[in-house]
DNA sequence: ACTTCGACCTGTTGGC
DNA sequence: TGCCAACAGGTCGAAG
C-alpha cells in the first residue's frame, strides 16, 4: 500500500501526538509479521521517551535513548492514533501506549510489514545500511542515476524501484514519473542518456513532492492517521487508468506486466 | 555484482 | 447471486 509519500504523510500525522512522549506500555496481539516481533520491543520500550520519529525510504524509526524501533508498513499496513480504551479491530497487531493517553496502533491485514529493534545506530542495521539515497535530497540526481545504471540490463522501471538504487519509489510513482519524463518503462536502464536521466530524476522528485503535498494516494484503503484519505489519486495520469485516455494525446493508456507488477504507460507519449 | 523469481499473507474484485 | 481465480500500494533472500 504505502509508498514514500504515504509513509511521510503517516509520519507527519502521528508525530504531533506522540513526539517527546513517554511510552507506558506495548501490547502485541500478533507477533507474526514478516519477521517475528522481537521480545525486546515489549521489554525495552516501556519507560522510554520517544526522542524522535524519522523516515528512511518507506521505513519509520522510533528513536529512544535505549534503542530504535524499525517499522515498515509492507503492502497493507497503516498507523492510527487512538485514545486509550479504543477497542482494537481484527488486524490491529500492535499498540504502543503513551503516558499522554494516546495509542499508536499498527494495523496490517497481510502482515508483510515488520517491527524490529536495534540498539546500535539504526543506519548500521542490515535492512538499512544498503539503502540507496533519499529521492528528495541533492545526492539523488540525474548524474547519479546515469552512473549507477552503467552496464545494467534490467528495465528502467525495475531500476528506479530498486531500493539500493533509490529508496521509496514504488509501483504507483514509478509509472507516474516515467510518464512525466516520457520514458517507456521497459527501456533498458543501461541504455538511457544522461540527459534523460536528469529529466527523470527531476520528475521523480516532482511527483513525490506533489503527492506528499496532497497527503498521498488513496486507491483503496490507505488513510492518514486521522482516517482521512490522500488526495493524489485525482492527479494520477497513468496509474490505474488502463483504457482511459492520455491527458496529453488522448490515446488509450496501456497496461502490462513488468517484473511481475502492473505497469501503466502511454505508448504515444513515452519512448 | 547483477537479475530473476518465489515467498510471505488477507481481502477485494471481476468474469463466468 | 455465487464461486473462484486473479490481483493488490513491498521487498527480502535464494538461486542462477
Amino acid at each position: 500500500m504505502p509508498e514514500l509519500p504515504e509513509v511521510e504523510t503517516t509520519l507527519r500525522g502521528i508525530e504531533p501526538h506522540i513526539d517527546g512522549q513517554i511510552i507506558s506500555d506495548v501490547i502485541i496481539r500478533n507477533k507474526n509479521l514478516r519477521w517475528p516481533i522481537p521480545a525486546a520491543i515489549k521489554k525495552q520500550l516501556p519507560g522510554q521517551k520517544l526522542l524522535q520519529l524519522q523516515r528512511r525510504g518507506k521505513y519509520l524509526f522510533l528513536i529512544t535513548a535505549k534503542g530504535t524501533a524499525i517499522l515498515h508498513l509492507g503492502m497493507s499496513g497503516s498507523l492510527r492514533i487512538n485514545d486509550a480504551g479504543t477497542v482494537a479491530e481484527k488486524h490491529d497487531h500492535v499498540d504502543i501506549v503513551f503516558a499522554n493517553g494516546k495509542i499508536l496502533r499498527f494495523r496490517d491485514p497481510r502482515r508483510f510489514g515488520c517491527l524490529l529493534w536495534t540498539e546500535k545506530p539504526v543506519e548500521q542495521h542490515k535492512l538499512i545500511s544498503g539503502m540507496g539515497p533519499e529521492p528528495l535530497t541533492d545526492a539523488f540526481n540525474g548524474d547519479y542515476l546515469y552512473a549507477k545504471s552503467s552496464g545494467r540490463k534490467n528495465n528502467v522501471k525495475g531500476f528506479i524501484m530498486d531500493g539500493k538504487v533509490v529508496t521509496g519509489v514504488g509501483n504507483i510513482y514509478a509509472s507516474e514519473a516515467l510518464f512525466a519524463a516520457g520514458i517507456l518503462p521497459g527501456r533498458q536502464s543501461g541504455r538511457i542518456s544522461k540527459q534523460r536521466y536528469q529529466l527523470l530524476a527531476g520528475c521523480i522528485k516532482d511527483v513525490l513532492a506533489r503527492a506528499i503535498a496532497q497527503g498521498g494516494t488513496t486507491l483503496k484503503d490507505f488513510t492518514r492517521e486521522d482516517g482521512q484519505p490522500g488526495y493524489f489519486k485525482q492527479s494520477l495520469k497513468v496509474y490505474d487508468r488502463a483504457g482511459e485516455s492520455c491527458v496529453n494525446c488522448r490515446q488509450a493508456i496501456k497496461q502490462k506486466q513488468l517484473n511481475q507488477r502492473s505497469t501503466y504507460y502511454c505508448s504515444h507519449c513515452q519512448h
